[in-house]
DNA sequence: AATGAGGGCAACCGCGACATT
DNA sequence: GAATGTCGCGGTTGCCCTCAT
């Protein structure tokens, strides 16, 4: 179809709309693709006709914009245009910290249904929550990048101990696809389609603690004044919460948790585990009906000792988030972001309230905020780049600090003290202690890390397959190397 | 001052759901 | 019931700006 001059005077005087300001809205169209509708950013006096047109007809018939007023966009671009940014009651600038931590908590439960929480933000429109969501991911994945390779760390605090003990540990293991961390088996980098499942996981146990963690912008983290410690055996990242998990298992390993003791617990009183972390009780309801682990054995890569019962019920994902049914056999391999995503999105059903507990709530905020710290997000952005990767920005050195750090307060006055103490189990299980959980938190690495044991591949480059060859667990080598330097 | 990296944002694309013919 | 059109959603890309080197 081709929009002659006559044409658009004439359907402009049809609809009251000056035929010049269309012949100049639709100059500079794609011409290369030999389609008569525009593409690209839009000008004012696009803007102009599309709301003069909505003025007259009103949203909607999208597609016969371009019928009615020549304007040379299709349908769909002259929604979006005005969904996001012609609308009159939208909100522009920056999120506000409620909007943030809203977000963050919506995501938590409903993954990226950008729409849905559109809805909840007046004036939001779901581009917008969506940048703002990938923005986040972006400093996640960078922060990422220059995160400590566990391999290296790992050798550093073991070097004196794993020459004892490797003789022996190694021995326990058979199968050459899996490098045991303790009792915890991890493929190795031979498993190259190898993603982490991480709806295979309970999801609440991916969604506190590290992922949300993950979120925290790194100036959040560095804000804290949890920077002043920073030595050789402090761990430097934003760890990938599949790197987190993976890392909490060998934690539980080495706190002597028995990973299926942990979930008999939940298994038998989900709430309690769940809540211990500062759950929401939806995640608790998946936990305890669709989520039935019975031991370690439940997370694959996990492989406990006993034959366990296999995952009951089908979860619910987000449409990218394509279940796997096994570790070394995945139906697809997500994207990094995707991994991340799905981790931060538990395929939850979307609840009635969007609303964590007030405990679960001041849990978030401590792990997100710590310790009145103010929000730095967008406002902070340029204030951590990579700049912010050196030591006294350590994000995981500060959970370190963070975790010792009895009297963070949360915005709600709580300090991490009460939370941890209002949520950890009084008794039984094997989560019962503010020990058991710090590890999941990231409190207390460093006694973890000293204690943990490399049980094969005592070598550097065993260790640097496992954990940045893979690219699955750590993104980044160059670490080591500037380390070096 | 030049340059590259990262952040933020706008817009497009592909796909699926739904309505209409 | 099939074909077609429309709309909405989620994912991705590209551009521009800022900042650090």
């Amino acid at each position: 179809m081709c929009m002659t001059t006559e044409c658009v005077d004439r359907m402009t005087s049809e609809v009251g709309i000056d035929s010049t300001s269309v012949k100049e809205a639709n100059a500079g169209r794609n011409i290369r693709e030999g389609s008569p509708l525009k593409k690209g950013p839009w000008i004012k006096a696009e803007d102009a006709i599309l709301m003069d047109y909505v003025a007259k007809y009103g949203e909607g018939n999208w597609s016969s914009v371009h019928r009615r007023t020549g304007l040379a966009r299709c349908g769909k671009s002259c929604r979006l245009r005005w969904a996001n940014h012609l609308k009159p009651d939208l909100k522009k600038g920056a999120f506000t910290q409620e909007e943030e931590e809203l977000i963050i908590e919506m995501h938590a439960k409903i993954g990226n249904k950008w729409a849905r929480m559109a809805a909840e933000f007046p004036g939001r429109t779901d581009n917008d929550i969506k940048n703002f969501w990938n923005t986040r991911l972006k400093r996640q994945r960078r922060a990422e990048k220059h995160m400590l390779p566990l391999g290296v760390f790992f050798q550093e605090f073991s070097e004196d101990k794993q020459n004892k003990e490797l003789a022996t540990s190694s021995s326990a293991n058979s199968d050459p696809h899996l490098l045991p961390i303790n009792n915890v088996e991890i493929p190795t980098a031979e498993n190259r389609n190898f993603e982490p499942s991480q709806q295979l996981y309970p999801p609440g146990l991916l969604n506190i603690g590290f992922s949300s963690f993950l979120d925290t912008p790194a100036t959040s983290l560095r804000d804290q004044g949890l920077n002043s410690s920073w030595n050789t055996h402090s761990v430097r990242s934003t760890v990938h919460s599949s790197k987190r998990i993976r890392g909490s298992e060998a934690w539980f390993s080495d706190q002597n948790v028995d990973l299926s003791q942990a979930h008999h617990q939940y298994q038998n009183d989900g709430s309690l585990f769940t809540q211990s972390l500062g759950f929401s009780s939806l995640y608790t309801r998946n936990l305890t009906s669709n989520y039935h682990p019975s031991s370690a054995g439940d997370i694959p890569g996990i492989h406990a000792s006993s034959s366990e019962p296999k995952l009951k019920g089908k979860l619910e994902l987000p449409s990218f988030q394509t279940p796997m049914t096994s570790w070394d056999s995945p139906s697809s391999v997500p994207s990094i972001e995707s991994s991340n995503t799905f981790i931060q999105s538990p395929p939850n059903e979307y609840t009635d309230s969007y609303s964590l507990s007030p405990q679960s709530s001041d849990l978030l905020h401590a792990i997100l905020y710590g310790s009145q710290t103010p929000n730095a997000s967008r406002n902070n952005s340029h204030q951590e780049t990579s700049r912010d990767a050196g030591p006294d920005s350590c994000p995981v050195l500060q959970e370190i600090q963070w975790g010792t750090n009895p009297d963070a307060i949360t915005p709600s006055g709580h300090t991490i003290t009460s939370v941890f103490s209002e949520y950890t189990p009084s008794s039984g299980g094997s989560l019962e202690d503010h020990q058991s959980i710090a590890p999941l938190m990231g409190c207390n690495i460093n006694q973890e890390m000293a204690n943990f044991t490399p049980t094969a591949g005592n070598d550097d480059t065993s260790n640097h397959d496992l954990f940045s060859e893979t690219d699955m667990y750590f993104s980044s080598t160059d670490w080591a190397h500037d380390k070096m330097e």
